[in-house]
DNA sequence: AATGAATGAGGATTCATTCAT
DNA sequence: TATGAATGAATCCTCATTCAT
């Protein structure tokens, strides 16, 4: 593997394990035994490791989201789709994390984009389902909802940091769930999953 | 006041404004408009600062939850106690956000411990309006309630960035309370607010 | 003597010796025996000291030229005066250097202000000579005696580093006369010279 | 053209627009669009170009002094002979400036070789105007002409910064001559001017 | 000839912290 | 209590230079 992708997976690893603002950019070199010149041949500087991991994760986030035709959908699709949105998000989980803490001028613009692209397909999300007649909840409390729903999604990154990361997806999407279930006309069909 | 005061207090208003993280013990004292040696006289530096607002949070909260008898109260006594609550959080909310960023070696033992309070009240506090027969959760769902209603109460801090701490205070629970209204065998009676 | 004077000197000394860009800031700290930390409480920089040596400089250059008064002043006054104005240019002679080989975004706004106000001033002083008819030079011969004149001070400036300062502001003065000395109708009355 | 060629080509352009010192060797291989590695295959780094540049300057200058008997050469002759000698100096202008910034140890042994030679050339000059008693000028007042030609020629390099360098050269050369004609006993026959 | 990744020393700057007064 | 100059370690970053291919 060319050392450009080895330092943005060990800088992932890195910041995701112990906070971006907690590593330095002589960690990262030291960690991948390369010269803190040959770090900054291939990056200007953490600022830009940083904007790549989040390119890449605002394009992950975006090419899934593209796919997805919420009309359309089956209820076991959606399923394994929710579990792959929120593995893509715990992959890239500290910049989650730097929304809150890092300074604005610091790259997470491309952070915040992704908050809103979230946050308004979990409210298309909520109205396609009543589309359906699957959801009954009044206009107002249907945003409190979509709220409750996105700020859980994003609270369960910083803090389930359990086993595996495939277990902590699916236990993500069932807290997700569990939030919606109490309106639902009748309980989704989502294949593997006893929810 | 005295020079300790101001110290403590100014520091909580720019570690809530720009992150703990942002904010050197030289920009305090700027702030403050005293000299960084005046600062270290006392206190040993940023970290006993932060120690010492993690204590004042701990005892703020270790009060209201010691004067609460979950068995006992009223509704509308548990709206009052529950704003008291969450505003004393807000008040603290940097405490909340280093947990996720700052490294442990550094001084959040206290938010930690913290945590755990008030993540056994939410459990607790379930039981009690169970006990009640005024909610109908079954076992594991009970505890995912609970948990969903503790990553709720903190992600809210990080991001209700509104307008007034009361207003937000008053929107946090409310967001609380949306997510056990599903459950509860009827409306709950609570003064000063339509839920 | 402060600190902060004992810095702007040692730099402009070092900076004059070397040339401002061989001096590092920590080469001025290193000869000063104070810390690099130390050096940084005062100056945000080297640019910034440079700034500070520019301001002191036009401000000596500016006083100097607003005392003068080229109608009235008499022959040996302007020799004085002349003295004066080219050891206060050799004092701060690096600054006249750099302008032709720092980058201008690096501070130099200053002496290029300076440079204007020294060329203008040239020019100025072969008008006055000649209301006097003291001057007998046409229109355009008159724009490059004063071009020449100019560029002679300053080049001089660079080259001229012989014994002590005093001998060399002498040599230099004579030899900027030198220039004038053919288009005269009489030669100038100059205290403490045989020119 | 080879590459050797093409280094010295552009290194040159670009030490004379933005100053040796402000050209990393990497801005070379940029602009040429070639690898750092080739540009030392090529030379032993910055200095070793700086140095080959001198000896070509050195070179072209010291053929034209060479070609020149300045006790038989005619009037106009001389005068195409300047235009020359200035337009080589402008060429690698770079030199000259680096002479009073770049520290010693640096490679400026050829162009402070080259300063000697053009000063002795400029006093060579002189004396030779005098046999031919076209120059009148006494001994002592004699060297300092010398030397402000010698200066004047060098500071407009520096800051003659106008049109085409064609241009700069016929303005760089009539400004010598107007030093010089104050103290001729007829003015000079030079073709292709009106001085 | 040419590439481009890699090195490492050095320079700029920040900041928690100390200390004489 | 309070000052503010001083320290020094740590960090960020640049750049001349090397070297395997």
């Amino acid at each position: 593997m060319g050392t450009r992708q080895r330092i943005l997976d060990t800088s992932l690893a890195m910041f995701n394990h112990h906070g971006s603002a907690n590593i330095t950019s002589l960690d990262i070199a030291a960690e991948l035994e390369i010269s803190p010149g040959n770090l900054y041949y291939h990056f200007k500087g953490k600022e830009e490791i940083i904007n790549q991991l989040s390119k890449e994760c605002e394009l992950a986030v975006g090419t899934l989201l593209a796919r997805v035709d919420l009309e359309a959908i089956s209820e076991s699709e959606y399923w394994v789709f929710l579990l792959s949105l929120l593995r893509v998000c715990l992959h890239y989980r500290f910049l989650f994390l730097d929304l809150q803490t890092v300074a604005p001028p610091q790259g997470n613009r491309g952070a915040q984009r992704l908050m809103k692209q979230l946050h308004s397909f979990t409210a298309h999300s909520l109205e396609a389902l009543e589309e359906k007649a699957l959801l009954q909840v009044k206009g107002e409390q249907r945003e409190q909802l979509a709220d409750n729903l996105f700020l859980l999604g994003l609270s369960w990154l910083c803090f389930d940091s359990g086993d595996s990361d495939d277990k902590a997806v699916e236990r993500g999407a069932q807290r997700l769930i569990s939030l919606v279930n109490p309106h639902l006309t009748r309980q989704l069909n989502l294949a593997g999953t006893d929810q």
